[in-house]
DNA sequence: ATGTCACGCTCCGCGTGA
């Protein structure tokens, strides 16, 4: 079974409905996950994705903030939710596909702005999430299961617009990428991405802040698609949607794409 | 380094989070 998967950060799901069904009717992915879906999930547009043939959601919401949402054209299950670090956030739900694949989505913390946990209770937060994310996979040993999401962490040098003036900027401190490289390790996750794009800059995400985003280009990776080792070399076409991040009044993240022939 | 967004709440701006 062959199925395309996409991953994108919408940053409001009821303000973007329609940047959402673009990426539907345009791309057709068979799945797509969504972070930051900031809305319960009663209130999440479903009979627009509906009507497109995404007759299948599970999803994790609350008021305002995170919120986790998989869409999808082919039967999905619910498989369940993580709390990781006790935060009582929606940041993560799982479903599995008939064929016996797991779909992990993630929304790791941003972790705020000062890289240091004794003076910035959500960076620790964020090194505890990925710490919990690690024992969980150390302990479950997960098989035939991907894993996507807004990890807010780009973590190589060609991950970011520049390694040198990130490297004490959250998102891309050495300490949040070894939290990260254990939790991937922890349960034998292979970055799908850089195995199908291992050369060059590669950016999901760029600020609201820029005066021209295009132009200036000061990227991060910080979207992921990963896959286990037993299924990571069905893994093909990988690719960053990056027009969308010049679609009107635009989510600040790309959409991140990855096939799968099993 | 603090430029832009989106949210909820209480109002029609402000604080918070990213």
């Amino acid at each position: 079974m062959a199925f395309t998967l996409a991953t994108w950060n919408i940053n409001s799901v009821r303000l973007r409905e329609g940047l959402v069904c673009k990426l539907l009717q345009e791309e057709a992915p068979d799945v797509l996950c969504l972070q930051e879906c900031k809305s319960p999930v009663e209130k999440i547009p479903t009979e627009a994705f509906r009507d497109l043939g995404y007759t299948h959601m599970v999803a994790r919401g609350q008021k305002g903030y995170n919120g986790v949402a998989i869409l999808s054209k082919l039967p999905i299950t619910e498989v369940g939710a993580h709390d990781f670090a006790d935060l009582g956030h929606a940041r993560h739900v799982a479903a599995q596909l008939e064929n016996g694949v797991t779909i992990h989505n993630f929304y790791v913390p941003a972790g705020g702005d000062v890289p240091d946990r004794a003076v910035n209770e959500k960076f620790g937060q964020k090194l505890d999430y990925l710490t919990q994310m690690r024992d969980h996979f150390h302990a479950e040993s997960p098989k035939k299961a991907i894993l996507v999401g807004d990890l807010n962490i780009a973590p190589r040098e060609d991950d970011v617009w520049s390694h040198k003036q990130l490297l004490k900027i959250v998102s891309h401190t050495p300490i949040e990428v070894e939290h990260l490289s254990a939790a991937m390790d922890a349960g034998d996750w292979v970055d799908v991405t850089r195995q199908d794009i291992p050369e060059g800059l590669l950016y999901s995400w760029w600020s609201y802040r820029a005066r021209d985003w295009d132009a200036a280009d000061k990227g991060r990776r910080l979207d992921h698609v990963w896959a286990t080792s037993d299924i990571a070399a069905a893994a093909h076409s990988s690719r960053v949607l990056r027009a969308a991040r010049g679609w009107e009044q635009p989510s600040d993240h790309a959409p991140v794409f990855a096939s799968f022939d099993l």
